[in-house]
DNA sequence: CTTGTCTATGCAACGAGTTGCATAGCAAGA
DNA sequence: TCTTGCTATGCAACTCGTTGCATAGACAAG
């Protein structure tokens, strides 16, 4: 399980609610790990029992008050200790594959708004990291070297994009196959 | 859910019984949709009672009995009715993503084994692909013209290898950001 | 002053997925 | 004969993840 983990990474990099993190893995974090804010409130009571943070509430003007969260040092321990042991490499799972494969026993053509909008999602998905990576890593590259977290979160980025990238063009040859099946008999 | 679904595509594609699509799922359809034994086994069951699906007794020599299972009208109705509403498209999830931005709260060159084995697994992921595109497509290409349902199956294999590929490449430049890395301060 | 929106937290129920275990037929080799 | 290994099916218990709902403070627009 890595949910726990990413929330530690989160909490390192920056203390906050189950609010501001459920926001975080909207944008960044969600970027390869997604969750509701119901596991998240649900994870952090469990990390709180487990001793691996620590509450703070913290009154807020304007807005409701919140929960803070940060890292205990067993957390940090916890953490470490998930970083050095091995995890299996992960196995895609594409409904869209699945539909593909399925087209045969009913309407190949039908399918192509379906993957012109995942197409247009991926393109969205691509254009927000090309911004992201913009605004964070290219723009104060020359004169202020990154740090090793900056380093490191931009290859992270880099592999997103790289994602978006091989997604797209692959969209786009499952529409070339597509059109091509569809004139046949 | 496409459990369903995946496993009535398979079973359109040839019927047969919850071992033998347990060892598909570990092939072809595991290529990018897993399931285990157990989770295929339960959902054949509600399939059946859902009349999906059908069983028939299959005796054998030299081995166990077995069910064979073979979809039903409502079935291939049900799998019609999925492959026309839309399915969101999904979310990338990496461990290994998670651990490399957690790296820097402990030892980033410890990663560099974990991402090699990474890049290891991936690499004889795509060796298979490579194969299987060989022996499935590649070959009977000249005199045999593929039907629909091999030229859906071949754009859905290119996308796995696309994958593959990229995922090295990214892995590649994950280790030349951790090389990169080690001799700092 | 009501409605809508954003912040903020949470329960309950369900479905999806994993892990460990159990059983049993049959075959091949030590 | 005993063990190992492959085929074949399944239960039980658990964790993970999703969906729908509920509450509540603050503010802004109509």
């Amino acid at each position: 399980m890595a949910l726990e983990h990413a929330i530690l990474v989160s909490l390192l990099e920056k203390p906050g609610s189950g609010y501001e993190l459920s926001r975080r893995f909207e944008r960044s974090i969600g970027y390869f790990w997604t969750a509701t804010h119901q596991q998240i409130y649900r994870v952090l009571k469990r990390m709180e029992q487990d001793g691996w943070i620590d509450v703070r509430d913290v009154p807020q003007q304007g807005r409701p008050d919140k929960k803070e969260y940060s890292v205990t040092g067993p957390g940090r321990a916890a953490l470490s200790g998930w970083l050095h042991e091995p995890v299996e490499p992960e196995s895609v799972r594409h409904d869209l594959a699945v539909k593909i494969r399925g087209a045969v026993f009913d309407d190949p053509a039908a399918l192509i708004r379906e993957v012109e909008r995942h197409r247009q999602a991926h393109a969205d998905r691509l254009t927000h990291y090309l911004a992201g990576e913009q605004r964070d890593f290219t723009g104060a590259g020359a004169e202020a070297p990154l740090d090793a977290g900056q380093e490191l979160q931009h290859v992270v980025l880099r592999g997103g994009i790289a994602y978006e990238r091989m997604t797209i063009a692959w969209l786009d040859d499952v529409l070339a196959t597509l059109h091509r099946l569809r004139p046949a008999p």
